[in-house]
DNA sequence: CCATTTATGGAAATCGTTTTCCAAGCATAG
DNA sequence: CTATGCTTGGAAAACGATTTCCATAAATGG
């Protein structure tokens, strides 16, 4: 393998020369800019990654934790544009991305998992999925000793920024959209699991929407789970005529409820997943970019790598009505 | 942080002495051990992945090559256990693991992925879904440069390892198992993508069945795509009593089919992912363990890492009828 | 009791970069 | 013609381990 040395001997310059031409460091003349970038090309040298890391502070690894356990297997979908966004990301910006399940750490104290993270010379962290539980990943981000994205929780601070959607107004809106089309009265909200984030957000906005248009609103927790969601149908969808839930899966039991019932009630779900296009009905549901998401994120944690202060980022969504058709393809 | 330097001084030993006794190499006595590591941990030392890896040549990283397009989302599910599979398996055997997916090298030469892994000081690499069509992966391959695990392709060589289930088995034992609850005579057979490797052998599989059991067997190219499995069904079930499918995907969109053209076949698939349990019919199908297929694939690179040659390794797999109540749970 | 081996621990080189600091070289100004 | 400043490139010290080789001390054998 080339190396940095073998460019500079052929170059006839120093090593030191090469390094700072290919960091586009100044006090280079144009001259040897030149001669060494001919002699990095004709010999197809590539600097190796591990011992820039090791030597530069800057260049610095990225965990992504993520959120996977065998049953949840909806979220499947979402970690994997997850991963995707931030890996392409991660390569545009020299990043090194290494996945980490939170299995792996959730039952190691902050210190054991702040000193295996700096042992794999890790600098910041994206997490998602947090909840108010999450005990190990809440005092990581108030050590400060990372610097953190948290997608979907509204986390800021010196070494923290947060990404998401608008997930009240998301909420709202597509409810909103749903109770216009149906002439909807009473409204069953299904909410997510009470510790987590974005559940809290979401309830704000269909709360908001039943004030204003003077709708009869009944919450119940489905905790994100599509079998309490049919659960929860079977019992209350009768006395309600339209079905409100906070995940795309919790819509879909609540479809299946509604079919094995047979009545007919408007469903509406959040997330966006495919799996939505094979149950049969089709729903509204909010779409979110989970990619963009994720691009956005490692976007924000190169920005806190580089010095810059924590801050809250919003992306846009969009309302779709998905369908069997439109997934096969 | 920490490093060896502060536990050599703190133990009151030399350097290379805490290195020997962190990585078990002998002639350190049993006392100097013993003071060693309680230095260790009371410092709470972890050693430096990134300069581990850039000082020893054994410590190698390992590329997961992760095919992964937007569309065929069914395999998210596939990809996310072959993902926590290998990184767990990885923290196991000390191994770093990064992510990278087809799309990226896709357009690239062997000589600019060639150094671009080894830029990465990626030492072994893991494949899956090869299709004799991905030119680069076979070149790379052939080249030798780096240890390799091909699961679902039979390749093997001096530097390369292959680990899948019996395919043509399974196959045959999941058509066995629908043909003699259905009291089956003319069968129609969705074949995957001409270009995978899994399609011949699992043809094979079904064809063998069809001999034996004196079966009609007619043979379409449903190219792993869920739309034109559809198609086909639409198109042949009519004549046949029985379908069977290469993929579970495929069998979904069999199922669609007949569903639409209200007639009833039997179906079944191959792979046993979670979609199965949500199209409301219920259908054998083999499944494959995924995580425990990736691990086993990390463990077969280690072994090649460790200069052992490459070699064949068969998986079991079981038969299983997939239906929606088992999955919400 | 001396010679020779063996167990043990340390000094130093190495891996491939980055980065700091310093020495020329050169031009400009006084 | 000397003093000053700026540009350019090189030497060398990190980064944090691993690993080779060497020196000492202890143990063994004759």
């Amino acid at each position: 393998m080339v190396s940095i040395k073998d460019v500079a001997r052929e170059a006839g310059v120093a090593i030191s020369t090469v390094s700072k031409v290919l960091n586009n460091y100044p006090n280079v003349s144009e001259n040897t800019r030149a001669k060494v970038m001919e002699v990095v090309d004709r010999l197809g040298f590539v600097p190796n990654a591990v011992a820039a890391s090791l030597s530069s502070k800057k260049m610095g690894r990225v965990a992504l934790l993520i959120k996977f356990n065998l049953t949840t297997e909806a979220s499947d979908e979402i970690s994997m544009q997850y991963i995707s966004g931030a890996v392409h990301r991660a390569k545009e910006l020299q990043l090194d991305v290494i996945t980490v399940f939170t299995s792996m750490i959730e039952d190691m104290t902050v210190e054991e998992v702040t000193s295996y993270f700096e042992s794999q010379g890790i600098k910041g962290i994206i997490v998602y999925g947090l909840t108010t539980k999450d005990k190990v990943v809440h005092k990581l981000i108030k050590s400060e000793h990372f610097k953190m994205v948290v997608i979907d929780a509204p986390i800021t601070g010196e070494c923290t920024s947060c990404v998401s959607v608008d997930n009240a107004k998301a909420q709202y809106d597509v409810a909103k959209k749903t109770v216009t089309e149906n002439k909807v009265k009473k409204v069953l909200y299904i909410s997510g699991d009470e510790n987590g984030y974005v559940t809290g957000q979401r309830l704000q906005g269909i709360k908001k929407l039943c004030e204003e248009k003077k709708l009869k609103l009944t919450v119940r927790s489905g905790r994100f789970s599509e079998l309490r969601a049919r659960e929860i149908t079977m019992k209350y969808a009768k006395n309600h005529d339209c079905v409100v839930c906070a995940s795309d899966l919790m819509a879909i039991g609540a479809m299946k409820a509604l079919i094995d019932m047979d009545i007919f009630r408007p469903v509406c779900g959040f997330d966006g997943i495919i799996l939505m296009g094979y149950v049969g009905k089709q729903m509204n549901t909010v779409k979110q970019d989970f990619v963009k998401i994720s691009e956005e994120a490692l976007d924000e944690l190169n920005r806190l790598m580089q010095g810059d202060v924590g801050r809250e980022v919003i992306l846009p969504h969009t309302l779709v009505r998905m369908k069997y058709e439109d997934i096969i393809k």
